[in-house]
DNA sequence: CGTAGGCTTGAAAAGCGTCAATAGGAGTGG
DNA sequence: CCACTCCTATTGACGCTTTTCAAGCCTACG
C-alpha cells in the first residue's frame, strides 16, 4: 500500500545516526534523498519472514516492531524491540536470506528503502556508512545484554531489567517522561523477550509491583515508582546503551 | 610484548573479510598495509575488559578467545567465541567505553591493530568499509541465534546446538575436519555459554555421549558420531551463519 | 450482548541449580 | 621417580525456580 513520498520522513534516520556519528549538511542530504515508500502497517503485520529474500530495509516512522526466532519446538524469541528511527531489516536484506521474522507491535507507519539504495549511499559518503556501522554495532552490544539478561539473571531482574531498558530508551527517543510510558506488548510477548512464560511474568511483575518498584496504570503502561530501586535490582547500567556522554540520566 | 611486524600476518583478515565480499587487489594490499603488532597471549589473558577505553582492534591469528559480560551477582555469560581470522574489539574500540571482555580461551597469537587507523581504511575504501560492515551484521546474526539458544530451548537441545555451531565454524575456517574438532573450552566456559551450570553441561554431554551422538576421545575434543542426529536434537540450521552459498555441507 | 484475546490465580510437576564429596590428570619440585 | 598440588571432571542427593495445565475473569469491540 503505497501512500506518498514526503521527502522529510526520512528525518528520523538522519536523526538517529546523527545521534552518534557527526554528519554533515551533505551527508544528511543524501540520507534523506534515499528514494522510499511509506506503507500503513497494522498490529502483527510480518514486515518479513525468516527465509525471505529481502530487497528493502524498513525504516519505522511510528508504532514498534520485534525480531524474533523459532525454534523447532515452536517456541518465540523475541531478540530485538524497535522504535521511531530505527532501521530494520538492514540485517537481513544485506545479508539476503533472512535470519529471523520482523513483526509489527503495534499498527505504524515504516519508511521502505531499496537495499541498493542504501549499499549505493554507504559506498558514495563514507560517513554515512560509517554511521550505519556504528549504529549495526550499538544493535549488537544491545543484543550480547539481552544474552547476559536471558541466559544468566532471574526472573526478577530479567523482567525489571528490561523495563529499565525500555525506559531509557524511549526517553532518548523522545517517547516517554522520566517515569512513565507506555509498553506496546502483551505479557506472552514479555515472555518471549525475556525467555519466560506469560504466566511467570504476570507473576513477576505482580511482584514488582507490590513491592512499589513499578505501577501499572493500564496493562499497556509502565509508570516506575522508585527508578533507582529498579535499576538496581534489574542490574541495569546504561553503558551498553552507548548514549551520547551529554545524555541526561534518568531518575 | 612487541614481537614482530611480519607484513602477511594479516592475511587472514583478508580471507574473513573475501569470504562474503569481493574485494579488489587494491583493498587487499591496502588491508595488509595496515600498521600493527604482535602479541603472544596466554590462557586464561584479557585482551580488554569491560569499561576500558580500548584504542585497539585485535585479530586473532591463533587460538581461541571468548567476550563475556558478568552480572551483579557474578555470574559471567559468554557472548561469543572468536577463532583465528577474527576480529575481537571492533566492537569495543569503536564505540569507546567497552561493554564487554574479551579473555584468552587458550594461548595464541593476536596482531593489535590501532582503532583510528581502522577507521581511516574504512573512510579511505568503501569496499573495505563495507566487508566490516557485513562482517558484524554476521557477528549480529549470531548474536541473536545465541539469544534464542539460551533463552527459548533447553539443555539438550542448547548444547547440541553449540556443538554444531563449533563444528560448522571450524570446518569453515579450516579448523577441523567433518567429524572431529578440538574443543577449547571447559565445562564451566561451556556453562557460561550455553546459561547453564558445569554441573548440567557434565550431565547433558554424558547424556549425547550415551546416545551415540557425540564421542569425546579426550576432555578437549568432540568427536561427531551423527551429524545428521546432533543437528536434529540442536535444532541447527546454518542459515544464521550465513555462509557462502557454496560451502559444503557437513555430514 | 456476546465473543475473543489477554490477564490472573492455583496446584502440581519438571528441569535445572546447589551443595558436597570424590576422582582423575597434568605439571612441579624434591 | 614419587609426592604434592591445582584444576577440571564426575556423581549423588536434595531443593527451588520456573513451567505446565487448567480454570476463571476482565475488557474492548463488533
Amino acid at each position: 500500500m503505497q501512500l506518498q513520498t514526503n521527502s522529510s520522513s526520512l528525518q528520523p534516520l538522519v536523526d538517529k545516526l546523527a545521534y552518534r556519528t557527526a554528519l554533515g549538511a551533505e551527508d544528511r542530504a543524501a540520507i534523506l534523498a534515499l528514494p522510499f515508500t511509506v506503507r500503513m502497517m497494522e498490529r502483527g503485520q510480518f514486515i518479513v519472514r525468516e527465509r525471505d529474500i529481502a530487497t528493502n530495509s524498513c525504516l519505522m516512522l511510528s508504532g514498534y516492531s520485534v525480531r524474533s526466532k523459532m525454534t523447532a519446538t515452536g517456541n518465540r524469541q523475541i531478540v530485538a524491540i524497535h522504535m521511531k528511527g530505527e532501521l530494520v531489516d538492514l540485517q537481513n536484506s544485506m545479508l539476503k536470506v533472512a535470519d529471523h521474522s520482523v513483526q509489527m507491535l503495534t499498527p505504524g507507519r515504516i519508511a521502505v528503502i531499496p537495499r541498493d539504495e542504501i549499499i549505493r549511499l554507504t559506498l558514495d559518503r563514507p560517513m554515512v556508512a560509517h554511521a550505519m556501522w556504528i549504529d549495526t554495532l550499538v544493535d549488537a552490544s544491545i543484543l550480547r545484554e539481552w544474552v547476559a539478561n536471558v541466559g544468566r539473571r532471574d526472573a526478577r531482574t530479567r523482567v525489571a531489567h528490561i523495563l529499565c531498558e525500555f525506559a531509557v530508551r524511549l526517553r532518548v527517543g523522545g517517547l516517554a517522561t522520566n517515569t512513565h510510558y507506555e509498553l506496546p506488548m502483551t505479557q506472552d510477548q514479555l515472555a518471549d523477550a525475556t525467555g519466560l512464560t506469560a504466566v511467570h511474568i504476570n507473576r513477576t511483575l505482580k511482584g514488582l509491583e507490590k513491592e512499589g518498584l513499578i505501577e501499572r496504570p493500564n496493562p499497556r503502561a509502565v509508570s516506575i515508582g522508585d527508578w533507582r530501586k529498579l535499576a538496581e535490582v534489574g542490574d541495569f547500567d546504561t553503558n551498553y546503551l552507548h548514549l551520547r556522554e551529554n545524555e541526561p540520566a534518568l531518575h
